[in-house]
RNA sequence: GCUGGUGUAGCUCAGUGGUAGAGCACCUCCUUGGUAAGGAGGAGGCCAUGGGUUCAAGCCCCAUCACCAGCUCCA
């Protein structure tokens, strides 16, 4: 499933976002008509729709858009051509004043000197606007206005703020029915709606706002993915450190965090006179064990990993489901090691993301973040040659970097990585980050084969950025139809009637003994109703047993996705779920009976 | 944090100042059913929290908390 297309013309000659812009112009003089002394902001077309920023007395809701989206419906009759004037600076100035539309006064100052200044009008409305513009509105197309929200003027939270209404157009009512169909199925995939229907997680206004309560059917899905996790790692050589929650604040002032991360760390508590801190970032602890001792260069690389949970205060505004937290857990790793040995720790890296990320199903890009132009640290040698073993490690893996020019942390280069999910939402999670600070801060050596005392350069890393945002985004993703490996029940075991109950129960037993998850719904219904309570809890295999089942030894097997039945030996059920299971196949198996 | 909205049973939601409702889920009993909801009965609410107005507040006012749509922010 993926976003409607944008690609249909409909044999129109103006893009789609062209007709989008022309709309909003449309929804702006409806609004002008409906509520004199409105005043205008920016209404441009955005990805799947547009939207206009209105500063009005009046707030704004559903019914007003259902009154707007008529007066515009009204206005359409006359079919309104639209026309473009070019005027002066100080024509376009006066024009606007005179209609008190403040905003876009100061939106005339903001074009660029030497450009042409032009209005577009349709029926007595005319709008500041660089067009293009569809030529008239009597063209077919089909709009919906879909939410109205607050936005501050040119994005600037000091300036007013404004009201945004939100909507879509497209120029066939098919169109715009399966974009709204797509903006239902959005929904029903929200990890918020699923983790309250499949019992996955909650949030508590009496423990505060983004904390994240797992509850068991999660805790399944975190500890698969861990298991999975935690294998890959000690493949490739990492070993599992655990650092404290908590820390002195000196920690966190030799860090530098203290200085340029405070606002999003929690308050220092006070014990025996001494000021401590939840730590908002794993590495300062990984950088004690790294001290504790001496290192020889014949030790490095030195591989760190830890499940690492922090605490950081995010504005309440700001919080969202599991996707944006206040506390939350890393799978961070950091990795120590020469210069020499960037590019193949990297390559390492890569090796690991490209592996995880692909059980999952998701595709990637991977972006090269080279140094900021202003605020950095670190000799500009250093700088080239981090970012050539970055692209090396890649190149080396296959993977094609984009390049995002100016874009590193200010401490060093590095690559992330943004996956697209199967609604083709594009997340970031991924990350591999040179860091030539920390080191120094912490004064970080190893002794060289030549016996001298050098700095190791320290890679920071994350597969999955954080287990809630990670998770979340894999409810969405998978549409809590979990492939069967981390599926919280994998199997469920449905009687046609009571006294089949007996042998759905040895059945269970079998299933369990193979360490499967089972759920023997053996309490006294209808064998109708626990299908449907087996498929709404998106279950992967229902297995139903009666008279014959039972006096064959055999299952009847049906799977999630279909309806369809197929009766087979249980052990052949029993080697089609165990290679589901070690292959962490994203489907469920081709069909056991041949047709 | 800002603007607007919302907060009533586990869930989805009715309820515009006068004795708290429905459907689903849950419990009990009946039903023995071959691939998506069998029937009857029952239980379940400090109407988010704290103040106020009123003879009377789920409903009106104020504050707080949480959530929702965005904005801003996001090492």
């Amino acid at each position: 499933m993926s976003a409607p297309k944008d690609a249909s013309q409909v044999g129109e000659p103006f893009p789609l976002s062209t007709l989008r812009h022309s709309v909003s112009h449309l929804m702006a003089s409806a609004v002008a008509k409906l509520y004199p002394g409105v005043q205008m902001g920016f209404g441009p077309a955005i990805e799947h729709g547009f939207y206009y920023d209105f500063d009005l007395k009046e707030p704004l809701t559903e019914s007003h858009l259902r009154e707007i989206e008529k007066e515009m419906k009204r206005m359409l009759k006359s079919a309104p051509k639209l026309e473009c004037v070019e005027v002066s600076r100080e024509d376009a100035r006066v024009r606007l004043a005179s209609k008190g539309q403040n905003y876009k006064v100061e939106a005339v100052d903001l074009i660029p000197a030497g450009e042409k200044i032009t209005f577009y009008k349709h029926g007595d409305w005319e709008d500041l606007c660089e067009g293009p513009h569809i030529d008239n509105f009597g063209r077919e197309f089909h709009f919906k206005l879909l939410t109205v929200a607050g936005a501050y003027w040119r994005g600037d939270e000091k300036r007013p703020q404004m009201q945004r209404v939100y909507g879509t157009a497209f120029w066939t009512a098919e169109e715009l029915a399966a974009h709204l169909k797509w903006l239902e199925d959005v929904k029903e995939r929200d990890h918020r709606r699923l983790g309250t229907d499949l019992d996955l997680f909650s949030v508590h206004a009496e423990a505060g706002g983004g904390f994240i309560f797992w509850h068991p059917n999660l805790g399944i899905v975190r500890r698969e993915i861990e298991e999975l996790w935690w294998a890959e790692h000690t493949k490739r050589g990492y070993k599992p450190v655990y650092t404290p929650h908590v820390a002195r604040e000196t920690l966190f002032q030799v860090s530098g965090h203290l200085e340029n991360y405070s606002e999003m760390m929690y308050a220092p508590m006070e014990l025996e006179e001494q000021a401590y801190r939840v730590k908002p970032m794993n590495c300062p602890g990984h950088i004690m064990i790294y001290k504790s001792r001496g290192h020889s260069y014949r030790e490095l690389p030195l591989r760190w990993a830890e499940l690492g949970t922090v605490y950081r205060y995010e504005r309440s505004g700001v919080l969202h489901g599991m996707l944006r937290v206040r506390g939350f857990t890393q799978d961070d790793a950091h990795i120590f090691c020469t210069r020499e040995q960037l590019a193949d720790e990297i390559a390492g890296v890569l090796d690991l993301i490209h592996t995880i990320l692909t059980v999952f199903g998701f595709e990637y890009t991977a972006y090269l973040a080279t140094r900021p132009k202003e605020k950095s640290i670190g000799e500009p040698e250093v700088w080239t040659m981090a970012t050539a073993a970055l692209k090396a490690g890649a190149e080396k893996r296959g993977i094609a970097l984009v390049l995002d020019e100016g874009g590193g942390a200010f401490y060093g280069p590095k690559i992330d990585f943004k996956i697209r999910d199967a609604l083709g939402r594009e997340w970031q999670n991924s990350t591999v980050q040179c860091d030539f600070n920390l080191p120094e801060r912490f004064d970080l050596s190893y002794t060289d084969s030549d016996g001298q005392h050098k700095r190791p350069i320290m890679l920071h890393r994350a597969i999955l950025g954080s287990m809630e945002r990670f998770v979340g985004g894999l409810i969405e993703h998978f549409g809590g139809r979990f492939p069967l490996w981390c599926a919280p029940v994998q199997v469920a075991l449905i009687p046609i009637r009571e006294e089949h109950a007996a042998y759905c129960k040895t059945l269970e037993t079998k299933l369990q003994q193979e360490l499967f998850r089972v759920d023997a719904m053996l309490a006294p219904g209808h064998m109708n109703k626990k299908i449907k309570e087996a498929q709404s809890q998106k279950v992967p295999f229902m297995l139903i047993a009666g008279e014959r089942e039972a006096a064959d030894g055999t299952v009847a097997v049906r799977r999630r996705d279909t309806r369809e039945q197929e009766v087979v030996p249980f052990e052949q059920f029993l080697e089609l779920i165990k290679r589901l299971r070690s292959t962490r196949a994203l489907d469920l198996g081709q069909p056991l009976v041949k047709s």
